[in-house]
DNA sequence: TCCATTCTGTATCCGTGACTACAGAAGTAC
DNA sequence: GTACTTCTGTAGTCACGGATACAGAATGGA
């Protein structure tokens, strides 16, 4: 049983993901209805009959981001080895990944700020946000679980040292720091956690 | 000589208090010319003619913040001991700073993201917060000029470093991370930088 | 006291942005 | 082919935010 009546007349997952790339590019309050139809080359009947409005379509958006960037984490912290090195790599590819040619700059749900009067994409991008943070913590613990934190290092202080870096990386290349600069400050950030020898 | 014709009836630096307090807190964009002047109590004519339009008012208040950040910088890295017990009471101190009790949670200019379509504000927002880069830059410079640096730890990586944290504790903040979490962290990121014995 | 000057309160103007009404187009079911 | 359903393009509605016109109020100067 095919759909009834006429075709949509384009692609539902190539539109969302233009719409990802402008509402990462400029925000949400920045990003009109006339730029999205503009780039998705369609009228605004046609996308608010597929997405709703433009509230829907930004959860929606922040949505599929999220699943991505989860994605590229359980990617580099599956990795079997001592988690200090899954944790290192996790910070290098995030660097790499917030200077991704092609992509915009920084991360679309760390540095977003919604604007006050739509206290639903405040607390989702919170909630989203905690969450990431809320994994990292996970991953301190079972790494103090195994024996590979010093004595004097708690789990949860050093998952804050982590999240907080990867929060100033998003800022620091939507202001236009190059990958290099990036790469170097998560190597750098690793020596606050000693290899245990 | 007095001033001619009829005088003000409010205080401009008041006035431009409350300013800097709204947009501190909900930013450029969700801050409308309405909440100005029911915050301040006064009509938009007088608000106009005070100020010039938004975008000039806010710049202004952008200086005004700046310049009390600045004093609070110089404050802080004047002690003459060690330069690594300067930039560690500094972190804490904008740890602490950014968690004061009655103020805007973050960093106004750290966190603040300026609308597409008002690039004077970026390049403004850009131009402070490279000014603070910098000025971290020349501190470590100077450490590492004192030899107070370990030999492996370039100072630009460093400042890097630190000047990410700011950031990201700027957003934590932001995002409802308490004093002593903030503190913590702050206190933590310094083990990257071990004094030298 | 009268004028020049500057500020203030009210009532707008104007543009823009989110959203939709409506008529026509493009399909499927019979 | 006809009926029914769903999508699309044009045009427009509605609300809101930035900015201002204008008349009146409050000062200093002569």
């Amino acid at each position: 049983m095919t759909a009834l009546g006429r075709p949509r007349g384009f692609d539902r997952t190539v539109a969302l993901d233009g719409a990802l790339q402008a509402f990462w590019e400029q925000g949400f309050e920045s990003t009109s209805i006339t730029d999205l139809t503009r780039r998705l080359g369609i009228g605004p009947p046609s996308l608010y009959a597929a997405f709703g409005d433009k509230r829907a379509l930004f959860l929606e958006v922040l949505d599929l981001y999220y699943a991505r960037f989860v994605e590229f984490l359980d990617q580099t912290l599956a990795a079997p080895s001592p988690r200090r090195d899954a944790i290192a790599a996790m910070l290098l590819g995030i660097a790499r990944f917030y200077s991704t040619p092609g992509l915009p700059k920084g991360c679309m749900i760390n540095t977003m700020t919604a604007p006050a009067g739509e206290p639903i994409l405040q607390a989702r991008l919170a909630e989203l946000r905690s969450s990431v943070q809320a994994r990292l913590q996970r991953e301190m613990r079972t790494a103090a679980d195994a024996g590979e934190l010093p004595q004097d290092l708690q789990p949860d202080t050093l998952a804050a040292v982590i999240w907080t870096t990867v929060l100033g990386l998003s800022m620091r290349s939507r202001d236009g720091a190059n990958r290099a600069e990036l790469e170097s400050t998560a190597r750098s950030i690793m020596t606050i956690w000693p290899p245990t020898r």
